[in-house]
DNA sequence: TGTACATCAGTGAACGCGCGTTCACTGATGTAC
DNA sequence: TGTACATCAGTGAACGCGCGTTCACTGATGTAC
């Protein structure tokens, strides 16, 4: 191969097929739950003999976690961008609403396979989530750490903190999810986040001064 | 019949057997999530044949309704005993999380089967759960209004603050249910369930100083 | 109370279907010379 | 560059299995007289 025309090479024409299975997978998971998914109906959805999904993964579990990998590459994403969004410093809660919104908007159906699989039917998956979403939280306690008053804070009452942010994004997630996608009903949701995040962060700013508090 | 002697009537037998498929597949369904389970398991394990199932239920589908509508009258036994303990009044926080606690100890499955399900892969199942927590949350509401204080709240802050709770509610349950069934992660458990309520309260405390909340 | 009939919860055989997995294969792409 | 061979992603037939559902049935319980 020395020519940049049309033509895939054999590698670049398996990884297409095999992200082919992932999506496949994933649309039919938000109809079904992954549990309820085949493995036929995942190769006949992208187009392949059911027998060639073998050539890329030995199960359907192993395609589950490989779903679990990419959908926490876009949930870090979020981070991501959070850290770099100027806003974030300014209005923490107004910024963390937006980039909420504007995600699960756009990975529509990895924040749906989160929110649904973490209780799935399928332990390994289900386990994978898990501790990734363990360890989303810590790393989201580290961000957190960085905001002022924050930084003088016992590392259990972060964590706590981070734990309540990031169930207040998978379910608001869950909840733009089930929606019909009209704006109002999107307004009223993200409203409803904005309020739950200021609530916490009101919280804490009684905290400090609660001594009964543990 | 005239006599209460060991025999059943068939209107007993029918309603004991009834309740059997319901608690094999509340069983099964901790194992496989609802969607996996399969009528012939349900029959295997509730120790009848396949076909009797249909003099009980229409369909799998329509067994799950009924798990959802028991699986409520428990969560509803929650706030009635929350309602008539006096500690509630005393030390709101402490008292829920022991409630909590305790009621998710006794009915495990009945929680795990609503934290589960309510992602889960069988729509009827998933949007029947979604009413019925939306139910509770302003029946719980409706609770929180005759607190000291919040008497005078707007209502959306009310069902701001119920949905909360509630949300705590369904993830302390998720993570008992998940977690071994030793003393002290429990406890832990309870302490962060205790901790994240306390944080919501203390939130509440700043709210109605605070003009911009809308 | 005793008898004759009706009801109906649970049985058991049978069906067609989609499933996951095996296997030998094909033919285009890649590599060595 | 051209040829001869190796690799390997995707094919297609075949398998045994558990599934939901149908149907005619059995025999214990319930009811009318």
């Amino acid at each position: 191969m020395h020519e940049t025309d049309d033509a895939l090479t054999r590698h670049e024409q398996k990884e297409r097929t095999r992200q082919a299975l992932l999506d496949a997978a994933l649309e039919l998971t938000d109809e079904h739950g992954f549990a309820g998914v085949s493995l036929r109906q995942v190769t006949r959805r992208a187009g392949v003999v059911p027998t060639a999904f073998y050539r890329h993964f030995a199960s359907m579990e192993e395609l589950g976690l490989a779903l679990v990998d990419q959908s926490f590459d876009t949930l870090r994403g979020m981070l991501r961008e959070a850290r770099q969004d100027p806003r974030t410093y300014k209005d923490v809660i107004a910024a963390s609403a937006a980039i909420i919104a504007i995600q699960v908007r756009s990975h529509r159906s990895h924040f749906a396979f989160v929110a649904r699989e973490r209780f799935g039917g399928v332990p390994a998956v289900r386990h994978r989530i898990r501790d990734e979403l363990r360890l989303y939280v810590s790393e989201l306690a580290v961000d957190l750490r960085t905001f002022p008053h924050l930084e003088t804070w016992r590392s259990e009452d972060v964590l706590t903190a981070s734990r309540l942010f990031v169930n207040i994004m998978v379910s608001t997630a869950e909840q733009i999810i089930e929606s019909p996608d009209r704006p109002e009903v999107l307004e009223e949701i993200e409203t409803e986040a904005r309020r739950q995040m200021r609530l916490i962060v009101l919280g804490y700013a009684g905290w400090r001064s609660d001594e009964t508090a543990r």
